[in-house]
DNA sequence: GCCGTTATCAACATTGATGTCAACAATAAA
DNA sequence: TTTATTGTTGACATCAATGTTGATAACGGC
């Protein structure tokens, strides 16, 4: 052994996090038992339940972050305002390429998905409300509702099954990279 | 103990596959382990451990039968060939409501997925690809694998997260309804 | 009826993951 | 320096899930 660090209990919960991120990401929810998620962040699991409590509460922080980057994420992609295609595109991309697909397919193999504070998601689709209708000018607002359903849900089937989809349809690289252009072109 | 019933292999084997896809339905993947699914089914985890060789290849003949069945819903739905419409709204249909979201997002959160053969899928998305141009009636090949992308990831989207965007968007039962129609419609 | 096959299960063995605990030691405050 | 706090860990305890085994008995074929 050679010298102990001694981190605060903020850089381990946040180290912690990244670490079990990466382990989602790269291996799937296999990847999120404490035992591994801790030896690849270089401490004990011991540590990591000190740390969160249990192995759930653990997910829970992990899937709170993860939500938050994703309404991050969308906000950035919100201020794309120049044109409708843009906005379509840039919301698009923010939630197809952004890896936060797994997020959502997850919560979705979960049995009772916790209430979680749905709050923060509310005022983020408020506020892609607001904004779509001003640059899109449609005036009835069940279109405006109809078209970021249609592009949200895109971009979330894009992101977990894209890769089989274009695979098995044969489409050429430059074809898909066009793809979500086309879709914004086509809400414009 | 009462009588004790004997099945046939395949029968066994058939109500086995059954109980787990409900159950991974209605409790998702922690619905999958064996002591559940045997108990579920009426029998004894050893039983089904006698059947499948092991809960890994249980899961495994069950996402297979899930594959199958998501395809031959979609052969089906692909015999709606009155319209343009009608081919892109009974496609979204068949793979949003069908249940099959599940399948997919299962495998977007499994490690390394399992090779299973491709070969009955790329089949489909050829006949898929076909009976599209005949009834579109599009002149680039792009613009047609474009089309079948956006209704996919849609459909596959909407299994999986349309119940949270719509209420988040604030939806009425009314517009989301007629959601399929209109994706429908303006693909055509 | 007899017999061979095999679906079935209770009991046991095993493994891996989760959680607990007591002790150690790094850091900051006094 | 002394002290209090707490991040850290190895060792242990616990539990749930998986897999094994030997025996039983249901069914089909003779």
């Amino acid at each position: 052994m050679t010298v102990k660090r001694r981190r605060t209990a903020d850089e381990a919960r946040a180290v912690i996090l990244e670490t079990a991120a990466a382990r989602l990401r790269e291996q799937g929810l296999e990847g999120l038992n404490i035992t591994g998620v801790a030896e690849a962040a270089g401490m004990s699991h011991a540590t990591l339940i000190h740390h969160f409590g249990s192995s759930g509460e653990m997910r829970e922080a992990l899937a709170e972050k993860m939500t938050l980057e994703l309404i991050n994420d969308l906000v950035q992609a919100m201020h794309a305002k120049a044109s409708p295609a843009d906005l379509a595109g840039s919301v698009f991309s923010a939630l197809a390429e952004g890896g936060h697909a797994i997020l959502l397919a997850w919560r979705a193999v979960e049995g009772a998905g916790q209430p979680q504070d749905p709050e923060p998601v509310r005022q983020l689709f408020d506020r892609l409300l607001k904004t779509t209708q001003e640059v899109l000018d449609v005036e009835r607002r069940e279109d405006l509702q109809r078209i970021i359903l249609l592009v949200a849900t895109a971009a979330i089937g894009y992101g977990i099954a894209g890769g089989v989809l274009t695979d098995m349809l044969g489409m050429s690289e430059e074809t898909v990279q066009g793809f979500p252009g086309w879709v914004a072109q086509n809400m414009g």
